[in-house]
DNA sequence: TGTACATCAGTGAACGCGCGTTCACTGATGTAC
DNA sequence: TGTACATCAGTGAACGCGCGTTCACTGATGTAC
């Protein structure tokens, strides 16, 4: 079942509905918010009438949870490469996942706020509490190579939570952009290392 | 002009009808968000009809602009309240601030978010940026009492922005209640603490 | 390979809904003389 | 103190709008024999 090579303009079947609607509103959702999106506008966009969607999603909720989703696994592979790359230094390690974190607000700043704007009953629901989770394990191993204790250690989780805590809040200045008002003394990376330095404290021996 | 000791149940002047629109909208909007709530709900609420707003506010945006001034007003007075209950312990003082600011947040989660989602254009102005940057004010004087430095330096504004920037990521991740399943290792208070020390460091001589 | 048929993934028209805003209006209040 | 009048702050009906969702339907695809 080759693909022809020039797709006719106009097929009955769609071949992937699903990922066009989810790539359609998650545009959307960077131009108008979570809110501001609407069902009929995603399916303008990706040139279906209004009642396809709900063949592959039960309603408006469902489609922004599968967005979410999808960008939850963006997220954690952002972090997980710029861990990667600091295989040696642990603080610039640290750095780097806060940068990847806010780097990742930065460019989709709705569905940044989209990610943590769903509440229970609202889509949130398991899969996307455990993804979230794990992406702050991806810093909490890094605190913990840092420290040289175990990940499961309580000072390992107060330390990642503190550090992902101040990039949170700060993903959340930049794209509220309270920032250009606020004047900010120092570039962000070194805010980022000044930071990770105070919370992590000294290398630990090992 | 002395009022009424018991008010007529229906006038045809409602007295302060800007001031209890603000106040209806400000309920709506803890349980509905910014944009679930509507005019007509508020007019209900207020017991007055969809048109009356009209005669106080140009239209939506301009409603969600007096709630939140309002808002930016009262958390501004919260925190400088806790920066006056500790004129000793510099710590002490910055932690209680954090935790005023933490403590509106849960209090008025739907408020809270809407006070940072104005964007330009929409609501937000110069004159609410300059009352954040005034809340940030008491951040900044407290620190800068810390480090023996005046607020205006480099160093006070660095480490200050650092500690509201933790402590508004902090408010937003319990508003948004992640963190019933991330299992915060510490109690809120101590975890304010930790950080306030390992940003401001030891306090000055002086 | 050919055919009958079940299943799947779309269509397009329609629904009821609540919304923001405008309009011409009217009742209440404040003020000048 | 009384009165005429301007101004203010409401009313209530209406508007046009776009939305989410449902419905009976149909075209395309996959499969059993």
């Amino acid at each position: 079942m080759p693909k022809p090579l020039i797709e006719s303009k106009k097929k009955y079947h769609h071949g992937d509905l699903r990922g066009q609607l989810l790539e359609a509103v998650r545009q959307l959702i960077e131009i108008s918010g979570p809110d501001g999106f609407s069902i009929s506008e995603a399916c303008r966009l990706a040139g279906v009438s209004t009642a396809a969607p709900y063949r592959h999603f039960a309603d408006r909720t469902d489609i922004l949870r599968g967005v979410v989703d999808l960008a939850m696994d963006r997220l954690q592979g952002a972090m997980q490469a710029a861990s990667d790359a600091y295989p040696d230094d642990t603080i610039a390690r640290v750095s780097a996942i806060g940068q990847a974190y806010i780097d990742f607000a930065r460019h989709e700043p709705g569905v940044f706020r989209t990610m943590f704007g769903l509440t229970e009953g609202h889509g949130q629901d398991e899969d996307l509490l455990r993804k979230g989770q794990a992406s702050l394990g991806v810093v909490r191993r890094a605190v913990a190579e840092h420290l040289g204790l175990a990940p499961e250690t309580p000072e390992a989780g107060l330390k990642s939570y503190a550090l992902w805590t101040f990039v949170h809040g700060h993903s959340f200045l930049v794209i509220d952009s309270k920032l250009e008002t606020l004047e900010m003394p120092v570039p962000e990376d070194r805010l980022l290392d000044m930071v990770g330095r105070s919370i992590l404290g000294p290398r630990a021996a090992g």
